[in-house]
DNA sequence: CCACTGCGGTCGACAATGTCGACCGCCTGT
DNA sequence: ACAGGCGGTCGACATTGTCGACCGCAGTGG
């Protein structure tokens, strides 16, 4: 049967529908968003619903995502073998850079966010665990375009969006960026999301030697730079926590 | 159209099952431990694949939990409207506690934790979001059955699992507990779940008066106990951090 | 070395199933 | 009081998901 159930299509882009408005969808703005029938839209909401991934305001009527995928998020983290491995590497990088940590995986257009180890003594910082990065802008998702080729089928051509006056948006800078990146073996994005924010990415690999995810250290460019370039100390200190989670994989029997 | 759509249940029994079970399962054991063809299966399964809310292991052929669900789930945190008042009362109670604080709503027959604050200035925590408690043992839980009839009736009757000495696991007592709790306004747990902890929980109310949730803190039996009994300084602490989220959710008109 | 057994995956017939659009009652704003 | 919108229901229809037999492969024990 290769053809994908549609009624789970259906549910799977109501879900990603809900989780993409910041408010509360109504039955209607639902069915017309997605081209379906109201009843039909009402069926998979309902049953939705009843497995808990998705909730009904009581008072509007009006839906939203439930509790459900909040437990089975944190299911997959349990089972994730990479970020189990990753732990402790990260937080020794995390220490020995003194800055915050990530820990990201190729999802759709974007890196996931599986691990987010915060600066060391510093203020309040907003876990970013699940949340999404751009491919194009970031040392995490350039790491994976440079290396895992469905990444880079994933972003396509085009000009990308731009989020700062530094970020790549023309196709040819960006695998200029990524052949780059193949030869030093590391990749780093100075203000090119976020401004007056630098980071420095390198590759985890398997035990068969296929891209599974980045990990990057990410800071302010005054103490991630110097004299315009990210500091040779810390590109060591993260390509060496990268090998030693890749080591940790299996893929380290060199 | 008041059936639930088969295709969708069988779907979320299927990723509940791999949430369960800690490793990867294979086809025919999804086929066979929800009694389905294994035809059957493998369309959910295919069709949960292409949607991200599963991902195979190329290797060995068996499934596990997907990245979008990681990335639905911190959706679902990001529209949850008592967590997003809670954030800063939270921090406070913490802070001026010197304790962990957990915030939970009621989810099927548990506690789901959707906040939690680290103690301040401690060793590494793991965090707790996502995760569940039972209703029976914890302050948080026992407050939503004291005020909560839906949690009450997920519960049931029946003797109820045992952690500790100090489990409550017959009906009747929790039942009497219950009723002291919503004489006092507060619930505690010494070691009812973890040898050696001990919490103090209050009721969140919405707008219509209605229980949505609890907040409790949580620490060593050393610091949160005196003389056998919870610190009356934590208690009145805690139900004043309790109090004000409700307020801020539109509770507090008196 | 080769049956054998288990795996994941495919196929096509069948009818159970989800879909559709009209309809209902309710609430809100006019 | 009315109109217009909402969430929700209903029943006929045929599309759709389901089933069990089948395929090729990999590991295994004789």
């Amino acid at each position: 049967m290769p053809g994908p159930i549609q009624s789970l299509s259906r549910a799977a882009a109501i879900m990603r529908l809900l989780a993409g408005g910041e408010r509360r969808l109504g039955l209607s703005e639902v069915a017309t968003a997605l081209d379906l029938a109201k009843g039909t839209a009402h069926g998979i909401l309902r049953t939705l619903q009843q497995e808990g991934f998705v909730e009904q305001d009581p008072e509007s009527g009006k839906y939203q995502l439930g509790a459900e995928l909040l437990r089975l998020g944190q299911s997959y983290l349990d089972v994730h073998e990479l970020r189990a491995r990753a732990l402790v590497w990260a937080d020794d990088l995390a220490r020995a850079a003194g800055e915050t940590v990530y820990l990201g995986v190729l999802h759709q257009q974007g890196v996931l966010i599986v691990h987010h180890v915060f600066r060391p003594d510093d203020t309040r910082q907003v876990l970013e665990v699940g949340s999404m990065q751009p491919l194009h802008s970031t040392a995490l998702g350039k790491v994976l375009l440079s290396y895992d080729p469905v990444a880079r089928g994933e972003l396509g051509d085009g000009p990308y969006e731009s989020y700062t006056l530094r970020t790549l948006t023309e196709t040819a800078d960006v695998d200029a960026e990524c052949a780059l990146i193949r030869e030093r073996g590391w990749a780093d994005s100075i203000e090119e999301t976020w401004e007056g924010v630098a980071s420095i990415g390198a590759l985890i690999q398997d035990r068969r030697r296929n891209p599974v995810g980045a990990v990057c250290v990410n800071g302010p460019i005054e103490r991630v730079c110097e004299d315009g370039f990210v500091k040779p100390s810390l590109v060591a200190s993260v390509r060496s926590a990268a090998r030693a989670i890749s080591r940790d994989l299996g893929a380290g029997r060199f």
